[in-house]
RNA sequence: GGGGAGGUCGCAUAGUGGCCUAGUGCGGCGGUUUGCUAAACCGCUGUAGGAGCAAUCCUACCGAGGGUUCGAAUCCCUCCCUCCCCGCCA
């Protein structure tokens, strides 16, 4: 959410970031009109309840019977009045509030104007893809041929887009996931969430997933529960309607979590393997931070990130997205691993930094020195990493031409001490 | 799921229709006193919105939302949450 002081004091601005992402400017003027007559009913109301409370006062003590009942009816008209503009003024309320909640964050001056993701920037490439010697298989063959990934099953159990795991494989994710909490928690200074994994709408306002995102959501039929999309979500919200102490900031957590995405995408597209799904696992990256540290701060959010794929030797790149691909944040970048299999580039994490826009929604605010006003903090998040499509990366890298896969070094105190599956 | 008790200012508590501009204690901040610390005493102490250059003033907020009333922390309704007992259960 935008602080509705900026878009009163500086409207054109407002009105040139929505255009530079694509988005309508014409909500400014919408919300505008609604935010002058809301107040003015405000002001009008505040006046007549200012007047009831004196005059009730003044028939409390009040002994002559007429003049009481004089007044009495006096106030029971004003009562009726500001009954009415009550009424009102919540109904411009709700509208108010529905479209600031709708309308985006804006984009940083630094971020590259685009319309499509083709106008994302490649800052840079790390690592040299491996040369083979053999034809690399795609992750689904070698998967199914070690017995490690049932797709079948998977759809047997939930329908497409499932998947299971089996032996190894299980084992695999859940030495990644163990490894890069402790990557996490234990070189760059993360201290470990477990949160629910099912929450209520307002959270999902929170982040910002509603109401504008909410069309991949999974919801619990008959619960007011919602299946997270991704472990961002809860934490973010974590500290929602506090006020914490500038000593306490910055905050860093990293949690484990399944996530949920009822992705509506036409059916041909990526349907084979594990890389597009509706369940998967991944490792994330909340920050809080005060204003002034936020940019410094995703650069150690992308680098924590990067460590994960470096450690892995797994070649990578990083990109800064353009304006169409922000979603809600002010800056992002992304980071893609090389997969020989498939031939492509995977987006294994998103990095953002939202600036106060997650803050104003879920009331995230410090208090900037003791005594002083609380103000909304910023807020960052960052995969580190997506499970499905690291074990995509790592299965087609690490393949040799007999089928197996060989373990990357840093997991291998993870896995027993095993150098090969297969 | 059944029965009972509750949710009030950072914390603890008082408050059953107007004396509540929510009292008191603790904590916190400032001051007096003081060789230092402590004690004692005095003052201050939330959030949001609005008016004003400012001092300051107005409005709302006693779990949430409705209702009754000239007037609600207080009465009524619905919901949420916490605690205790019973049942069930990983």
């Amino acid at each position: 959410m935008l602080d509705i002081k900026l878009i009163r004091e500086q409207p054109d601005l407002v009105r040139a970031g929505l255009r530079r992402r694509g988005d309508n400017p014409a909500q400014v003027d919408a919300i505008l009109a609604l935010d002058e007559r809301r107040r003015a009913l405000i002001k009008e109301v505040e006046v007549l309840k200012a007047e009831r409370n004196v005059v009730s006062k003044e028939i409390s003590k009040l002994r002559d019977a007429i003049e009481r009942e004089a007044k009495i009816s006096a106030m029971r008209v004003v009562g009726d009045r500001i009954a009415d503009l009550d009424r009102q003024i919540s109904a411009d309320e709700a509208e108010f509030n529905r479209l600031l909640l709708w309308l985006p964050n804006l984009p940083h001056a630094d971020v590259p104007d685009g319309s499509t993701e083709h106008d994302n920037v490649v800052v840079r490439v790390e690592g040299e893809p491996r040369q083979f010697d053999f034809s690399p298989k795609p992750h689904w063959e070698l998967g199914e041929a070690l017995g490690i990934i049932d797709f079948e099953r998977g759809v047997k159990l939930s329908g497409s887009r499932f998947f299971v795991l089996k032996g190894a494989g299980s084992r695999l994710q859940r030495a990644l996931i163990t490894w890069m909490l402790d990557l996490h928690t234990q070189q760059h200074g993360y201290s470990e969430i477990t949160p629910p994994y099912v929450v209520k709408e307002e959270v999902l306002v929170g982040t910002g997933n509603l109401p504008r995102f909410g069309e991949n959501l999974f919801r619990i039929e008959g619960a007011d529960l919602t299946l997270i999309p991704t472990a961002e979500v809860p934490v973010t919200n974590l500290y929602r309607d506090e006020i914490l102490e500038a000593s306490d900031l910055p905050i860093f957590h990293v949690a484990y979590t399944p996530c949920w995405r009822n992705e509506q995408m036409s059916a041909g597209r990526d349907v084979r393997g594990i890389k597009r799904v509706y369940q998967f696992d991944k490792v994330e990256m909340v920050k809080f931070v005060t204003p002034e540290t936020s940019y410094a701060e995703l650069l150690t959010l992308v680098a924590n990130a990067e460590d994960v794929c470096k450690a892995l030797k797994i070649p990578y790149r990083l990109l800064k997205l353009c304006t169409a691909d922000l979603g809600t944040a002010t800056m992002k970048y992304d980071l893609e691993m090389w997969a020989p299999g498939v031939e492509e580039w995977l987006e294994v994490s998103s990095c953002s930094n939202f600036e106060a826009y997650q803050s104003r929604r879920a009331n995230l605010r410090y208090r900037p020195s003791p005594g002083a006003k609380p103000e909304f903090l910023h807020t960052l998040n960052g995969s580190g990493l997506a499970l499905p499509r690291v074990m995509i990366a790592i299965m087609e890298n690490y393949q040799q031409p007999d089928g197996t896969i060989v373990v990357p070094e840093v997991l291998r105190p993870y896995m027993g001490g095993a150098e090969v599956i297969g």
